[in-house]
DNA sequence: TTAATTTGTTAGACTAGCCTAACAATAATA
DNA sequence: TATTATTGTTAGGCTAGTCTAACAAATTAA
C-alpha cells in the first residue's frame, strides 16, 4: 500500500540533497547562494532557479528573491533520508558485492532514488546498522539523526599534528584511485610535518613514510586531531 | 568509466519489457499490437504510437504503420536483460531482505533500470546463480539465455492430471496474498478434478483438500503436468 | 560613490512523455 | 458486400526539466 506523503521527483530530490550538501553538512553555512547550487549539480543557474522557487512553494527550502536559499525542517528530513539511502547502498556495494571504494558512488547515485522503507531499513540490518559508509561519511539511522564530525581537511593549519584520516569530500572515482596509490585509506595515522610555502605542497608522514601533496588534493582529505577532538553526536 | 553503446531512459525500456512478455515470453505469438502494448503499459494508444515511432528509429523495434509491431535482436537483447535485473532483484528482496512473494514486484519494478553491469553480476553470484526468481519465473542468465517453460495455466484442459505449480501470471500484492491464503505455492503438486460447466469453477486438490477457484484465477497460477513434461532449454 | 564584476532573474525555446479529440484503416459481422 | 466495430494514427496541448540570451540587482573595487 503506497502512501503519498510528497512524491518527489529524482531532480527535486538531488536540489534537497545538494542544498544540504552546501549547507548544514559542511556545517560552514546555513545558506547557498543560486550560482553555488547550480554549479554543484551542474546545471545553469536559471535552472536552479526554476526548481528553487517550485521547492519554495512546496515549503521544503526558505527562498527570497535575489537571496540565498536554505533547507526548511522538511526540506532537511527530505535530504537526509536521501543521503542515508545513499550512503546505506554504498555500504552494501562495498562489503557485500566487492565493489572498491572508487566505484560505489556513481551507482549509489542512482539507487538513493528508490522508494521503499522497508528496503531502506532491511539493508540497514543486513548490514547490522553501520554508522559510516566507505569513504568515511556518517550514515543518518532510521530516525534522521546524522552525526556531525568536528573533523578537518589536510589543508588546514594543522603542522605538528598527530591526525587520523576520517574522510574524502571528492567522491570520484579518479581522486580515490589517487588516495588509494598514495596508501592513504580511512582510519590511518597522519602527521603534518610542514607546509612549504615556496610551492605551497604539504608535506606528511603516512606508513612510516613522508610524502607531499598538493593543496588541492589536501582539501579533499577529511582528518581528525587526536589532541583537539571535540565530542561529535548524532 | 560510462560507456554509452545505448542509453536508453525508464520508459523506453519498460516499453520493450512489456513488448517481450506480450510476445516472445508468452510463446503464444511474435507481435503484438498497439492497443494491446498501451494497455499492458498503463498508457494511451496514442502515447504508445509515439513510442513505437522512436524505438522503431532506434532499430530496437519492427514496426510498420497500422502493423503489428515485434522486437528486432538488439531490443530482444535489452528487454532479456531488463527482465532478468528484475527477476534477479525480486530474488535478492525475497532471499536476503526477508520481502514477502507479494512485497518483491513493486521495488524490482523501480531497481529494474539502475544501470550497472557490475552491480547484477556481483548480485548473481551473492544469490548463487539462481534459475527462478520468487513467482517461479525464469532468470535470464549473464548471457541473456532464459528458460521458457513448457507451462500451462490451470484454467486450461487438464481434467484428470496431475500437475506442479511453477508459477503465477499475475504478480499483484492482491493476487498472491488469495494464492498464499488458499495454501498454494510454487512446486506444490495440484490435482485437477473437474471442470463444472454450471459455474464454470474448476475444482483441483492440493494439500489432501479439495477447493474450487474461478477461471479468472486459474488463468493466472501456471503449472506443469507431470504426464506431459515436455524438455525446456535456456 | 561610481564603475566594474559577480550573482541572480526572466523570457522564450526545446525535448520527453503523457493526454484528448478527431479521424483513418482494418477487421468482423450482418 | 456493406455496415459496424475495432484498432491505430494524427494533431494539438500539457508539464517537467533543461537550455541560451538578455537583463537586473547586489557586491566589490577603484
Amino acid at each position: 500500500m503506497l502512501i503519498f506523503v510528497l512524491m518527489l521527483s529524482f531532480t527535486e530530490e538531488n536540489y534537497l540533497k545538494s542544498l544540504f550538501q552546501l549547507t548544514v553538512e559542511t556545517a560552514l553555512k546555513e545558506e547557498a547562494g543560486t550560482n553555488e547550487l547550480a554549479a554543484h549539480l551542474g546545471v545553469k543557474p536559471a535552472t536552479a532557479n526554476d526548481m528553487l522557487k517550485k521547492l519554495k512553494e512546496k515549503k521544503l527550502i526558505k527562498y527570497e528573491k535575489y537571496g540565498k536559499s536554505s533547507l526548511t525542517k522538511e526540506g532537511k528530513k527530505i535530504a537526509i533520508d536521501v543521503i542515508r539511502k545513499h550512503r546505506l547502498w554504498e555500504t552494501f556495494l562495498f562489503e557485500k558485492l566487492e565493489f572498491s571504494w572508487d566505484e560505489v558512488h556513481e551507482v549509489a547515485e542512482q539507487l538513493e532514488h528508490i522508494q521503499s522503507k522497508k528496503l531502506i531499513d532491511q539493508l540497514d540490518k543486513l548490514l547490522n546498522y553501520p554508522v559510516s559508509d566507505p569513504h568515511g561519511d556518517p550514515i543518518p539511522n532510521a530516525k534522521g539523526e546524522l552525526l556531525i564530525l568536528h573533523q578537518h581537511t589536510l589543508a588546514e593549519e594543522l603542522v605538528g599534528h598527530q591526525c587520523k584520516m576520517t574522510g574524502v569530500k571528492d567522491n570520484s572515482s579518479a581522486f580515490l584511485k589517487y588516495v588509494d596509490q598514495l596508501g592513504l585509506a580511512i582510519n590511518k595515522n597522519i602527521k603534518v610535518i610542514a607546509r612549504h610555502h615556496y610551492d605551497d605542497l604539504i608535506e606528511i608522514e603516512v606508513n612510516g613514510k613522508r610524502i607531499s601533496v598538493s593543496p588541492k588534493f589536501a582539501e579533499n582529505i577529511f582528518v581528525v586531531c587526536t589532541a583537539c577532538k571535540k565530542k561529535s553526536k548524532r
